[in-house]
DNA sequence: CTTGAGACGCTACG
DNA sequence: CGTAGCGTCT
């Protein structure tokens, strides 16, 4: 069988990899069953990975060095450092019950249910034992007697009490590097760590022993603050020095290997499948003239293929059936076929004097095409896994291990818009090695790379910022702010924004390109065939942006921002581990909190489930009763029941203890998984670096993920006393206080900067509607908060008598009329009655008649041409505009007349980014980057000595409209931008833009 | 040859 | 309105 799977270099995680048998895993199913019963009568706490082992350990006896693990595949999963305990050898066997899965997989034919065979090298002693963390939780834990009293109750009955072996272990051999990608390399946390191991758990327990370790780190590493162009080494330094801490606290007493694997051996009865065999004698009887090699060792690694062929092609002579063998699998030929050929033109591979040839050709033609080549032999252009499955990677898999998994880069130079000429080569420059050889040749390559970049010819790349990441982190070229790259992706979301996962092929089809099927036979172009389509893609982008108005934007802002979001992804922002640590210390006590609420309900149930919770709040409860007035509870967009939200809790509050405790809950856990636990699993050696998404919004907005820094709460949390009396040592009067945004901090010496735009959305809400009133207020600004000014306008009151319930209450009812939002959202909101809610809304459509006269008429535009547009000329198409739905018509609607908005304000935002970062290119003496961007405000990392030229310098930046605007438009209102600054970001203090 | 994935609900941010 | 993320349930 080749090798679909992307072949490795480095040698197999695991060594052996082991099925349970069909028996067996009806056993487990049952056990699993079980386990979800009792999690939902008695509300425990245990994980299933727990449960998981004292059942099996029940049914099996002991299983010494085998660590059971609820398998969450997350992207918060943790990673343990090891099966951590020096009980493990290589070569022992660890669990994975796949949690709730379980069930849903062994129905299925697939057999997931998998023990897997480490090959870690030493444990650390020092650090937390798993195996032991989770017995001795299972020795305090209730559910252990209840188990045990009622032993195998709700087993299902299968015929496992027959014989004492019935688990059938299936040793696969040779070939478990194909499971490679259930592991995972090294661990985030640790640097790359090849003897870490990672068991995705939700297990809190395990989480600490990870976070224990990862923050025993020197606090005054400095990563990447470096002005760009010296931080060569900064990053290496540290993965040193925390490497070498790992393998200080890794010496932990070497076991004799022997032991747990002969234990284990002895108590897994080793034993192959029958029916297998059988099946595989078969096999090889039907391919008459291949003989039975039949040696007993070698038995199931092409056993599950050869089966699935042979039932395929059951008919088929064997010959015949090689063929269509081969058919199946000649993309995969095909592709590492391209590999080997490219290997044949790496530019390292020249003789110096071609070389520099090569590059000077390279760096002189008009048009440079470039894609990424990974370890698999796959493109950017052609990569077999995607056009296999269409699975949405997430989190780690997104770009972690994309950016991992490049092997080289491939150049392709072309002279005019016409493609590469037929005899083009592509050439491919391999990532430097880990032994960076300073022989003049690394140095010509990357003097070359920072020529490309500099030079205005035209670059064109899939997915530039990864190339743009590669280029820094791996070539270490950095001033690339400047670089005329030409993203066809990027162009292509522009003319559909809502198109979601752009790739290279839907670009393609939306151009009606053709993707040329390849046959084996011409492998050797395809790569250069492919550049030739990119080249073609590009052209045809380039005249469609054209004639949808869209080129400026997409020359003068997207591809402007694409080189700084690449930069800003190698911008980590610190954390201070000592307050990290000290919210997850509080957060730990939360437990007891958690465990006490079902007492309130009279029974057990699940706080975090909804549909629990309804039952619980309205079938048992009954407290949507015992409102007062009868009024009704919202309902649930989709299920049509009624809503356990905060907004329909709040209103319950009076009739039981149980909402304000719910509410409470609610927010805390928000807190603990979110920001605590989750931010930790994306720390790396006290760094925090988000990526950033350019075309995943269809307003044009950026988004972050992993983590979500946009997403942070901006006000600190206070823990009420309530909760209180559930954590240890603290006392009712004690004030807790857990605020994530506070464990960012900068550099010793630096400073964080905040420019936020003040009502961005609003100001263009009034310069869109072209409301006279609006237009009066933002131009004659006073210093006033400009929500008061307006309320005092609206209700016709001094401004002095403006109270600040009253400015919220505006405040929401601007953002709902803006967004569009009916009566009945409002008045969740202000808690009000829907008929209170629309003679607000409506006596505020009649204060500024011109705001909703825009709403028509940007409708009206829509219905004519299908689609919005913002100041920037973005749009977005919006084809249920016309539908004969009135439901689906009314959300085109608002979906338009958002659009305008929140799109003009992005376009705003990011080009005030672009300009920002230009102003700080220019003055380069000024120590200061841009690090975050929060939709309406940036976030700026700057020298202390600097902070206040600086502070001027943005502030004059963003307010410019011409500087941002340039000639798109011409505002008619002006920006604001209110300045902040402080060592951590959360608590930033006010600068008074006044004076200086 | 092998994988959770998708729907839904809630809540941060803007 | 529209992002990410965590959780449950199927």
């Amino acid at each position: 069988m080749s090798p679909v799977w992307r072949p490795v270099s480095a040698p197999p995680q695991l060594d052996r990899f082991c099925h349970l048998s069909d028996d067996a895993q009806l056993v487990m199913k049952g056990i699993y069953r079980q386990y979800n019963e009792q999690r939902k009568q008695q509300n425990t706490q245990e994980q299933p990975g727990t449960y998981y082992q004292q059942m099996y350990e029940r049914r099996f006896g002991a299983l010494p060095g085998v660590i059971f693990s609820s398998s969450q595949t997350r992207q918060t999963a943790s990673i343990l450092p090891g099966p951590s305990s020096s009980t493990l050898e290589p070569g022992d066997v660890y669990i994975n019950s796949l949690s709730n899965q379980l069930e849903r997989t062994v129905c299925g034919k697939s057999n997931a249910h998998s023990v897997r065979v480490n090959n870690s090298g030493p444990i650390p002693e020092s650090s937390h034992s798993s195996t032991m963390l989770v017995s001795e939780s299972s020795k305090n834990s209730a559910l252990t007697d209840i188990s045990m009293e009622q032993p195998d109750a709700a087993l299902p009955n299968t015929n496992f009490e027959d014989t004492d072996t019935d688990i059938l272990f299936q040793q696969d051999k040779g070939d478990s590097w194909r499971y490679e990608k259930t592991t995972f390399e090294g661990s985030p946390l640790l640097g790359n760590n090849e003897k870490c191991h990672s068991i995705c758990s939700t297990n809190t327990l395990e989480k600490e022993a990870v976070y224990a370790s990862d923050f025993k780190i020197p606090s005054d590493n400095m990563r990447g603050i470096a002005s760009p162009g010296n931080s060569p080494n900064c990053t290496t330094d540290t993965r040193q020095s925390r490497q070498s801490m790992v393998t200080n606290t890794c010496t932990g007493p070497a076991q004799g290997k022997s032991s747990i694997s002969a234990r284990l051996k002895q108590h897994m009865i080793i034993r192959k499948d029958i029916q297998m065999k059988q099946d595989k004698r078969e096999h090889h009887k039907r391919q008459s003239g291949v003989p039975i090699n039949a040696s007993e060792g070698s038995t199931t690694s092409c056993l599950d293929t050869d089966r699935k062929y042979s039932s395929a092609h059951f008919s088929t002579p064997y010959k015949k059936q090689k063929k269509i063998m081969d058919d199946q699998t000649s993309e995969t030929h095909k592709v590492l076929a391209v590999s080997r050929q490219h290997t044949a033109r790496e530019v390292t591979r020249l003789s110096d004097q071609d070389l520099r040839n090569v590059l000077q050709t390279l760096l002189s033609a008009q048009e440079v095409l470039i894609t990424l080549v990974y370890k698999n032999g796959s493109t950017q252009l052609r990569d077999i896994n995607a056009a296999q499955t269409k699975k949405k990677s997430t989190g780690i898999f997104r770009q972690k291990q994309w950016t991992s998994e490049v092997q080289s880069v491939a150049v392709c130079g072309c002279e005019g818009g016409n493609g590469p000429p037929h005899g083009a080569k592509v050439w491919l420059f391999p990532l430097p090695g880990q032994d960076h050889n300073k022989d003049s040749r690394d140095t010509h390559i990357r003097v070359f790379w920072k020529d490309l970049v500099s030079n205005q010819h035209r670059k064109i790349c899939c997915d530039a910022k990864i190339f743009l990441i590669i280029l820094m982190k791996e070539f270490n070229v950095h001033f690339i702010i400047d670089v005329a790259v030409f993203d066809p992706v990027v162009a292509a979301w522009l003319m559909d924004p809502d198109c979601e996962n752009v790739t290279f092929h839907k670009s393609l089809s939306l151009v009606c390109l053709t993707w040329k099927e390849h046959v084996l036979s011409s492998a050797v172009d395809v790569l250069r065939e492919d550049m030739c389509l990119l080249s073609e893609l590009m052209k045809c982008l380039y005249q469609k942006l054209v004639a949808r108005d869209l080129w400026v934007l997409y020359c003068c802002v997207e591809m402007k921002l694409l080189p700084l979001l690449a930069a800003m992804e190698l911008r980590p922002l610190r954390v201070d581990s000592d307050t990290m640590l000290r919210f997850s210390d509080v957060l730990k006590q939360f437990v007891k909190f958690e465990s006490s609420i079902p007492s309130n309900a009279g029974h057990p149930f699940l706080i975090n489930s909804p549909a629990q919770l309804r039952q619980v709040l309205f079938e048992e409860l009954k407290l949507d009763k015992k409102l007062p007035g009868g009024k009704r509870l919202a309902k649930t967009n989709i299920g049509h029941q009624i809503s356990t939200s905060e907004a329909v809790l709040s209103q319950l509050v009076g009739t039981h203890c149980l909402p304000a405790i719910i509410l409470e809950y609610r927010q805390v856990q928000k807190l603990k998984s979110t920001y605590v636990e989750g931010m930790m699993s994306c720390v790396r050696e006290g760094y925090i670096s988000t990526h950033w998404d350019q075309t995943s919004a269809a307003t044009g907005r950026l988004s972050s993920y992993q983590p979500n820094i946009q997403a942070i709460p901006k006000t600190s949390t206070v823990i009420s006393d309530y909760t209180n009396n559930y954590i240890v040592g603290k006392k009712s009067g004690d004030r807790v206080e857990i605020f994530p945004r506070d464990s960012f901090i900068s550099h010793d010496g630096w400073s964080f900067l905040a420019a936020d735009f003040q009502q961005i959305e609003l100001r263009l809400l009034a310069h869109l509607a072209d409301d006279p009133t609006l237009l009066k207020i933002f131009t004659e600004s006073r210093s006033t908060d400009i929500f008061i000014e307006l309320t005092s306008q609206w209700l016709s009151k001094p401004v002095s008598l403006v109270t600040t319930q009253e400015r919220e209450q505006t405040k929401r009812v601007v953002y709902s009329v803006m967004y569009g939002a009916g009566k009945e959202r409002l008045a969740e909101y202000l808690k009000m009655s829907t008929h209170d809610a629309k003679a607000i809304i409506d006596s505020f459509l009649v204060k500024f008649p011109a705001v909703s006269q825009f709403s028509r008429k940007c409708v009206e535009f829509c219905q004519r041409n299908g689609f919005t547009t913002t100041i920037f000329k973005r749009r977005r198409l919006i084809p249920n505009i016309k539908s004969p739905s009135p439901v689906l018509r009314a959300q085109a609607e608002r979906q338009a007349v958002n659009f305008c908005v929140q799109g003009s304000a992005a376009d705003l935002c990011k080009a005030a980014m672009i300009q920002v970062e230009h102003t700080l290119q220019s003055h380069a003496h000024l120590k200061a980057r841009l690090v975050v961007q929060i939709h309406d405000e940036l976030l700026l990392e700057v020298s202390d000595e600097d902070l206040n030229s600086i502070r001027s310098l943005v502030q004059s930046v963003m307010e410019d409209e011409v500087t941002l605007c340039g000639k798109m438009v011409t505002l008619k209102v002006p920006i604001k931008v209110s300045l902040s600054s402080g060592k951590t970001w959360g608590h930033l203090s006010p600068l008074d833009s006044g004076k200086l």
